[in-house]
DNA sequence: TAACGCTATGTAATAATATAACATTTACAT
DNA sequence: ATGTAAATGTTATATTATTACATAGCGTTA
C-alpha cells in the first residue's frame, strides 16, 4: 500500500476534474473548467499537474499533451506506464499487465544504462472503431 | 530493403541538419539553423519534419518535443520505436533490440485492440552520468 | 510566541511549440 | 500541354508551458 497523499485545494479540484473525465484532458481545457472555482492562471494548473504526476495520481499522455487519472489505484506505477490509444476516436486507456511491466522493468541492453522509468504508448484502432 | 525516398530540397536540408546533430533537435532550433538556407517559417520546418517522420528518416522524442535521425538505417521501424533517455545529460539513443521489438509488436491484451504502432521511452542515467 | 523552512498559492508577463488559411510553384505522369 | 499531387512560401494565430516575483499557510522548534 502506498502512503496516502493529502491533496491541497487546487490539486484536489484539478484531480477530481480529471478523474471524472472519460477522456484525457488538456491543460487549457482543465483551466477553463476550473476558472469558476478560482483557479485563473495556467501556472496554477501546471503546478497541480506536476504534483499529481509526481505522486502518481495522474499521468501525462506524451503524444497528446493530455492528462489522465491513474487507473491502477492500488499500485504505484507512475514510473512504469503503458497506454493504448485509439487513433480514430482518441480513446485512451491505461494498460495494466504484470507480464508487460515485469518485462519492461527488467529490460536491459548493452548500453550500460540503468533504467528507472519508462513510458509506453501503443496506437491502433479500438474495438468500436475497427468494426466501422 | 525499404524503397529509397527522394527528399525534397527543404526535407534534405532539415534531415541533414538533424542527422549531423549529436543530440535530438528542437523545431525552433532547427528553424534557427536553416534560416540562412532560406527556410524562414516554422511551418516549413514542421512540414518537413512531418514528412521525414512519415517515411521513417527521423523520429520524434515525445517527452522532449525533439527530433532525432533514425539510427536503424537498414530497417523500417518508424512504427515501432524505442529510446533510452538520460535524465541527467539528456543524451538519447534509439534502442534496436529485436527481442524487445518482437515482444512489443506481438503484444496483445484483453482490450480487443489491434496495435499497429508503439513508442517506448526509457529513462535513467547513462553510464557517464551514473559514475559521477 | 517567534523565527524558520517548506509547500502552496496568486498574478502578470512571456517563451516555446504547433497549426490554420491561403496563394503559388514544382514535379511528373498522361 | 494539361491535369494532378506534392511541395513551398507567407502571414497570422492557436496551443502548450515556463519565468519571475510576491504572498500566504502550516508545521517544527528555539
Ligand atoms: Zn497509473
Ligand atoms: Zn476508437
Ligand atoms: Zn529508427
Ligand atoms: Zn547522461
Amino acid at each position: 500500500m502506498q502512503k496516502q497523499q493529502t491533496l491541497s485545494r487546487n490539486q484536489k479540484i484539478i484531480f477530481d476534474l480529471i478523474d471524472k473525465s472519460p477522456e484525457p484532458m488538456k491543460a487549457y481545457s482543465i483551466l477553463f473548467n476550473v476558472q469558476k472555482k478560482g483557479i485563473k492562471a495556467p501556472l496554477q494548473v501546471y503546478r497541480a499537474l506536476d504534483k499529481l504526476i509526481e505522486i502518481g495520481k495522474i499521468h501525462k499522455i506524451e503524444s497528446r499533451n493530455a492528462f489522465i487519472a491513474c487507473q491502477n489505484s492500488s499500485c504505484q506505477i507512475s514510473k512504469a506506464t503503458a497506454f493504448s490509444i485509439c487513433e480514430s476516436c482518441e480513446n485512451v486507456s491505461e494498460i495494466s499487465n504484470s507480464k508487460l511491466s515485469k518485462y519492461l522493468s527488467n529490460f536491459a541492453d548493452m548500453s550500460g544504462m540503468k533504467y528507472n522509468k519508462y513510458n509506453l504508448e501503443f496506437f491502433g484502432l479500438c474495438k468500436k472503431c475497427k468494426s466501422k
